[in-house]
DNA sequence: GCAACAATGTACCAGCCGGTTAATTTGCGC
DNA sequence: GCGCAAATTAACCGGCTGGTACATTGTTGC
């Protein structure tokens, strides 16, 4: 995911001239120049530096640096709501597909970093930009329909508690995955880096599916 | 607590000089400031304008700007130990005690936004700056000790499952507790503000206890 | 092969922003 | 009051940074 399109041109064919590339490339670095150092940490000339650009074809492609950031934050919501899309939880029995989405949800949350951390920035500035785009409000709900079913599942099964509130575990189980990495780095100096070893994130990973399931069942 | 200090010179006694009232007016002019637009997106001139004061004094008192947010985090998180040293939860039963805790710490974050701030912006920096900070690690751990003697209590009585890690336990509170004030702008933007109306605040809070009261007790 | 347009390179600018220099004022010890 | 250091003001600076003007080169349709 992060290296794809890195330098899929540059004298590829002929010459040069292959503008979809290009656009791919500035979008590229420019996901992990504002990953790393916030809007308005990130520099423009460093984005055009990490691919071989200038500054130029970077406004001449997004208009300016926020349009450049807007664009960014579009393409990692869409990807990331791409991989989701795939899980298939479906056909499983309630509390084994709610485990199994806790436990992706936390593996992907720590798989992409870079995302946790745009979305961050994007906290940071109140959600200003999300706002400007519109792709994203239908798609993010089909995340609660997925919940709802494993729901309406489990309390027919007599499994699940009946007041079970959908929206509500799908903020427990983002809150924890996605602390997890937001805050890796104040809470490593703050009480030490043993909870984020490989092993120690597999039992960790193990308490927060624990503490989800055991909140919802029925008793 | 924000407004503490703000204009607490000017002209109070014939005409100035109070370097004491400037430094903590500073001090408190930039957390909001870095709170508010980041350690890069902050300037230095508009912490100035926020109290009558001129950028020299700034780098007269903190040297510069990041002499100021070392400063802005350290009496942020200084203040915020204090108030949870406060709690005293050594009389309570094991369930109460945590029950209480996490109560406290949820509402805590909440009525402390900046501070959450302030710890994302940290943690968009890697914490860098914290490691320049010594007065935490030893008073921060305080925080794990007041879990551990609940945890040991509830176990002696039987109440707790026996492998519980007060570490964990401290990561459960914190992360989701955080979460609920550092993602509620792109959270609202995808699912809609109905979590953050002060009743469904009550009513995730106890979403919270329940869930990790489930996931300490004895089967 | 030639317009016409899209894509790119080069050089540049204006304003902002962190930081400084130097002069002025205030408070304090005596 | 006087001297001296601390506190404060005012003006200034250098360079970085987002953004642009203009020339140039490749591409495409005919």
């Amino acid at each position: 995911m992060s290296e794809a399109g890195e330098n899929t041109r540059k004298k590829a064919r002929s010459w040069k001239q292959d503008p979809a590339a290009v656009r791919a490339d500035i979008l590229c670095a420019a996901r992990a120049e504002f990953a790393e150092h916030g809007l308005s940490g990130a520099r423009v000339q460093d984005i055009a530096d990490r691919i071989q650009t200038s500054k130029r074809m970077i406004f001449y492609y997004f208009g300016d640096k926020e349009g450049l950031y807007r664009a960014v934050l579009d393409e990692a919501y869409r990807s990331v709501r791409k991989a989701e899309a795939a899980l298939e939880l479906d056909g499983l029995p309630p509390e084994k597909a709610l485990r199994k989405l806790v436990e992706f949800t936390f593996d992907h949350h720590r798989a992409n970093a870079d995302f946790i951390r745009l979305v961050m920035i994007e906290n940071i500035h109140g959600a200003r930009h999300m706002h400007e785009i519109d792709s994203l409000s239908q798609t993010n709900t089909a995340a609660i329909g997925q919940i709802e079913r494993i729901c309406t599942a489990g309390i027919e099964a007599g499994l699940f508690r009946a007041d079970v509130s959908p929206l509500e575990i799908h903020w427990q189980i983002s809150g924890m995955s996605f602390f997890n990495v937001a805050n890796m780095a104040t809470f490593s100096v703050n009480f030490g880096p043993d909870l984020f070893t490989d092993d120690a994130q597999l039992r960790l990973r193990e308490t927060v599916v624990n503490s989800i399931l055991a909140s919802v069942r029925a008793t």
